[in-house]
DNA sequence: GACACCCCTGACAACGGTGTCAGATGTATG
DNA sequence: CATACATCTGACACCGTTGTCAGGGGTGTC
């Protein structure tokens, strides 16, 4: 019989090309590591033999052995590779990465942390060579025993807790204080403020920065309402539906993220409030110039993001050994487009 | 001296495993891979073994001599991951793979057919299972050279060209006929196709469509304007804009791509004419039913493509060999909104 | 001319697993 | 009780590469 199970691909070693160069495999393998000691009529013959035999070194083969074991692969960890600004992230990520030959491996968070624990561990069974992570689970001290001695980390958008090592954010305090200041400075005095959950840190963070604009302008924090567990459009339509209806209603939203916004933009239109309520947003939506009104936003920045972190992971990997641990906070920019400047309906006294 | 370099990770083997359990290490080997013919007494001590030492096995060296190598990640190639189309589609093949515990590799095309090549190489380089592929070069014929035997390929979204292999893709030609019958009932004869670089697949089907369509309106092709080469949102705003200055300018437009049709949205806006020229997208964007008039457009089901695709790669892999290849046509949807329902300014003759 | 030294080179072990195979053990059968 | 057979187990070669090291040859120095 000719042989049941699958034909083995005859696949090229070292040992055939170093046979075909008449040379000694050792000697084929320097050349590829680019490795001294090696006469250049040697190293040319090799590289032909290379060639002919369209040889390509077996990563993993090599890596086994290697001490300095590069799989030159890296784990990236997203809140969704769907959503627009972490996609835009992830594209700055790859375009780093790619210059230098290193592939990245892409998961979606979904902002569960049992796929977080799950996401990192199947990044470090690929032992990829470093990882950059959006987190959500309470504490990250579980990466003290997950993540491999040497394997660098960096996280992007949210602050890690129980666990040190780079950050690469968004200045979330600061970006959502602009908000609610952009707000109050137009004379707004009811104002909402529309989160994801509070398990996530930016969350957190914009609830922060918000409350503080309050205190500024000397506003009781109790006058605002801050809706949380906003976790996708539909919710974030309903918060707003429901946020109006109400008596004493906001007389201006500023949403915590990108889906919030567009949720809110909804409701708003359905009710035909657009043009009655302020809203700022947080984070950039595409088209958002176009609205009308046009959308006001706190943009982030996240191209300008995972080009941070990416670098900071190759700077790790580069020096071969861990860099003091950074925070790096990326600037937000106001955007004035017209939600944001509506005033509210009548003179209100503070 | 207490050693200069790194202190090689205290890595465990399977060896010690063995030993913790009073085993031969082709007893561990066993129980982790589910093999027939270990004593449950033993299975359980090794186990516990495996547990007390938290062994994890390497990968790569196991496949280093397993018949059947399965390195649990597959390559998938996008036209950008930062493209909200691809994206969508990406998250669709990462929850399928996530489902089976494979990775995905994601790379950017950016059409661009050096990236092609590049990438699958990495890919092959990185022994991944499988490939779901966007292309872009002239033909596809290097993959017979490049993609080792047994490793199953799919394309999404572009037909490939001397390379038989499943392909998933939207119904393009029927979508492009759909946007320019619509614009053609409403009683446009002068239109315009604004479409990306010919070299795109796409592009080239969806003019197709969209001549096909005229042709049956009996509208000659010359009083129809055809703009290729619109690679990003400035190009295709320049391009309406120049359009639209000219005599004889369109009464209506497709827009072959969610840049493209983005790009025509704010020519239109800045030139005032948005009320005026009708507009038909290929591919639904964000918002789009937000904006005055709301716009029309013909959506893809990107979730849908994602998830055939990666569902015929996965089925090639289960089954442990080539499929008779498939080509799965994805329906478009007509939204219409408002855009596309526009009249012509005065009635024509045809 | 002897010696030291540097440059090349390849034999061989090692990396952490899997495949093969032979041997040990237990049970049913003649 | 001997034999056959199935079940369980571990020794060992092997996967394709890199690290180590010893050896061969050429050159410079005394």
């Amino acid at each position: 019989m000719t042989s049941l199970s699958m034909p083995r691909p005859p696949r090229i070693t070292i040992r055939e090309v170093a046979q075909h160069a008449g040379v000694g495999i050792k000697t084929v393998s320097r050349v590829v590591n680019d490795e001294p000691n090696v006469a250049p009529a040697t190293a040319a013959r090799v590289r032909a033999s290379i060639d002919a035999l369209r040889w390509e070194p077996d990563a993993h083969a090599a890596n086994l052995r290697r001490t300095t074991t590069r799989t030159r692969s890296v784990g990236l960890l997203l809140g969704s590779v769907a959503n627009p600004f972490a996609a835009t992230m992830h594209r700055a990520i790859e375009d780093v990465a790619a210059h230098r030959d290193v592939a990245v491996f892409a998961s979606s968070l979904d902002d569960d942390p049992e796929r977080e624990v799950a996401a990192v561990e199947a990044f470090v069974r690929r032992k990829v060579d470093g990882l950059i992570l959006t987190c959500v689970a309470e504490s990250q001290e579980y990466l003290a025993e997950l993540v491999p001695p040497g394997m660098p980390v960096v996280f992007v958008d949210r602050e890690p807790t129980g666990y040190t090592a780079d950050c690469v954010h968004s200045d979330n305090v600061v970006g959502a204080g602009v908000a609610a200041r952009h707000l109050l400075g137009f004379g707004h005095r009811r104002l909402a403020l529309l989160i994801d959950r509070r398990s996530i840190w930016t969350a957190r963070e914009r609830e922060r920065g918000f409350l503080t604009a309050l205190g500024e302008f000397g506003v009781p924090t109790d006058t605002a309402t801050i809706v949380a567990d906003l976790s996708d459009q539909d919710a974030a339509e309903r918060a707003v539906m429901t946020l109006l209806a109400a008596p004493d209603a906001p007389t201006a939203i500023v949403s915590g993220q990108n889906l919030i916004t567009i949720g809110a933009v909804h409701a708003l239109r359905k009710l035909g409030r657009h043009r009655d309520v302020a809203l700022v947003g947080f984070d950039d939506v595409e088209l958002a110039d176009l609205l009308d009104p046009g959308l006001t936003v706190v943009a982030q920045r996240p191209q300008e993001m995972g080009l941070a972190a990416s670098e900071r992971l190759f700077a790790a990997l580069d020096a071969g050994r861990p860099l003091d641990p950074a925070r790096i906070v990326i600037p937000v920019d106001l955007i004035a487009r017209g939600s944001g400047e509506i005033r509210p309906p009548a003179p209100e006294s503070a």
